[in-house]
DNA sequence: AGGAACCCTGTAGCCGCTTCAGAGTCAAGC
DNA sequence: GCTTGACTCTGAAGCGGCTACAGGGTTCCT
């Protein structure tokens, strides 16, 4: 079938296939006479493999070790194992930080019930102070150095003015 | 101050403070005739502001519209009220997916309690497959136009292969 | 005077796509 | 055969929110 086949049977863009292809997620298929590329039954079923594990929000370095632990199937599958409770381990923290975002930002609401002039808006008085709504979120969450633009989610600031002065 | 005290002082990297010079966030501050920057306590309080809103996950686009509130302390602060509610909302939608997708997770991680052959793993079985495992997490979160690195987080696929065909 | 610790600008990289520009290919209808 | 339109191709740039260099300049302390 033609890239775009692919793509409806799928349900993913067009372009994406493209781009796990020069990833090296997808091998790059056989071409027609005028250059189209041409899939079969082996690339849709990889290409669902790769989707489900992105629907389960796997990185795509974590999707590349669990195909080729596919590709070795005599290999011992207790990294699997461990690569799945480190994405469960990651999505609980997530949902344990959101909530207390979520009690942050309802705590904050609260400053201000109903619309009035912005210099009396309790929003934005507790945004310029530091503590109270947002102590919630501090520390934990394992910021994986390298990037910032947090997937799971961002990992962001601590905010504490510290007295200034160097010590 | 200088930008490494205001670092310390707010407890933000140099380079974000320049970074957020540079998105307009902050405005330039006056210069040494060593060319370094030199920040008051306006531009301490203005960067707190923000780090508020980012430890709340707030965009930088919202940030901006929440500090032209704040300069306009004559205005109605009903957007206010608005922006917040929309984080809220935001936040509980991903509280709600990312609990469906940590019991795909642990559903799936249930098809291979002890390690062994590759080939024999549930799990690498689970993910090839498309309902099971991965149906929780399906449509909703409002994916909102634009790109894709999704913070709060990524809305990916939809995963459903239809039966092929041209229609 | 020398060296450490800071500061400057500018650019590139991270992730997982998405979007665009500008061109080519192919099937259907006239 | 010729046009139309739907598809396909490549390559590069853009998103968000930073982070991390490289290659220099400035200040401060000894």
């Amino acid at each position: 079938m033609k890239i775009g086949e692919l793509a409806k049977a799928t349900g993913s863009p067009v372009e994406t296939i493209r781009f796990y292809e020069r990833e090296g997620l997808l091998s790059e298929p056989e071409r027609t006479s005028g250059n189209y590329r041409m899939y079969g039954a082996d690339h849709a079923e990889r290409l669902a493999f790769i989707r489900n594990c992105r629907t389960l929000d796997m990185t795509l370095s974590e999707i590349r070790k669990l195909l080729s632990f596919k590709e070795a199937p005599a290999a011992d599958c207790g990294d699997v194992n461990l690569l799945l409770d480190a994405q469960i381990d990651r999505v609980s923290n997530c949902i344990r930080d959101m909530k207390a975002l979520e009690t942050s930002l309802k705590l904050l609401r609260t400053q201000c019930v109903k619309a009035s002039a912005s210099k009396d808006c309790g929003i934005l008085q507790g945004l310029c102070e530091s503590t109270s709504f947002v102590a919630a979120r501090r520390a934990h969450s394992g910021r994986r150095t390298g990037n910032g633009a947090g997937r799971i989610p961002p990992p962001p600031p601590t905010l504490t003015p510290k007295t200034k002065g160097t010590p």
